[in-house]
DNA sequence: ATCTTACAATGGACATTGTCTAAGTCAAGC
DNA sequence: GCTTGACTTAGACAATGTCCATTGTAAGAT
């Protein structure tokens, strides 16, 4: 985490306050904010941080590659700081959980040539969906 | 498609000349309209066809399992009338361009269980994305 | 053929998510 | 401590979608 706001000053980043609470709201395993809800949690320490600026920082670290940006449902586009293990997204049906997975074997090589109409296919997304056990009941 | 006509009837639609013509555009392989697409050939021939009831039959062809909503970027809603045989989507980066595929193998087999937090997984849904040979040039 | 009525269509207001801009502010180097 | 260009801000704007009150009509009943 500090190594992040270290990388970020060594690629010539201006330190502010703002981008130093949004790089810190972003830090954990299976976290997948929104753009508001990264916002709200900045407000708390930050209060005047406008939502452009948490917009323009999450662009930003996006394309450092420093956090990943993650579309699971058709709402908001969710914020990702593990953007150094390649992973997948498991996503309950009910409550919107969501959790990092890492599958075995490569959906690639399950993608025939005769299916690949003359496409030079760079990347896949996996999404698993389901019920999470907290919604599942006991 | 006529077939299609047929089912809504049997299942209680009143058939308005407004569904009827969103049911028509919808028809043909590797075919996934937005709702303001539909709306677009549908006026050509409905001209005083309106989007709420594009947005409302469209949404109703879902709920029967006549079509499918696909979102393969975070731009609008995609629809599908290929909803009987499952498959997923390889989709070009630069042009948007959507195929249907139809991966061997089936991703759910290549999640072990300790990653999958005790969610009942009930769906995959996998997309490919790279360039399409129309935008890659010669 | 006409009547009736519940269901459907319409236009427009509203909501959510995100982008853009003009003006003010400040981090960092001198 | 200045200076300056990068950064932040508030709010207007855009794209997509939902909701509602009103008007219209498909289809069964007479
Ligand atoms: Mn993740
Ligand atoms: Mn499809
Ligand atoms: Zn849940
Ligand atoms: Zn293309």
């Amino acid at each position: 985490m500090s190594d992040l706001l270290e990388r970020l000053r060594g690629r010539g980043w201006r330190m502010t306050a703002q981008r130093r609470v949004v790089a810190e709201v972003l830090d954990g395993d299976h976290v997948h904010l929104t753009a508001d809800e990264v916002h709200a949690r900045a407000a708390e320490r930050l209060p005047e941080i406008s939502r452009a600026t948490v917009y323009n920082t999450l662009g930003e670290l996006v394309s450092l590659g420093e956090i990943l940006e993650v579309s699971t449902d058709r709402r908001a586009k969710r914020y990702d700081p593990n953007a150094h293990r390649p992973h997948h997204h498991l996503v309950c049906a009910r409550c919107g959980a969501i959790r990092d997975v890492h599958p075995t074997g490569n959906p690639l090589s399950d993608l025939p040539d005769s299916e690949r109409f003359g496409f030079a296919i760079s990347d896949v997304e996996v999404t698993y969906r389901g019920v999470c056990p907290n919604c599942a009941g006991a």
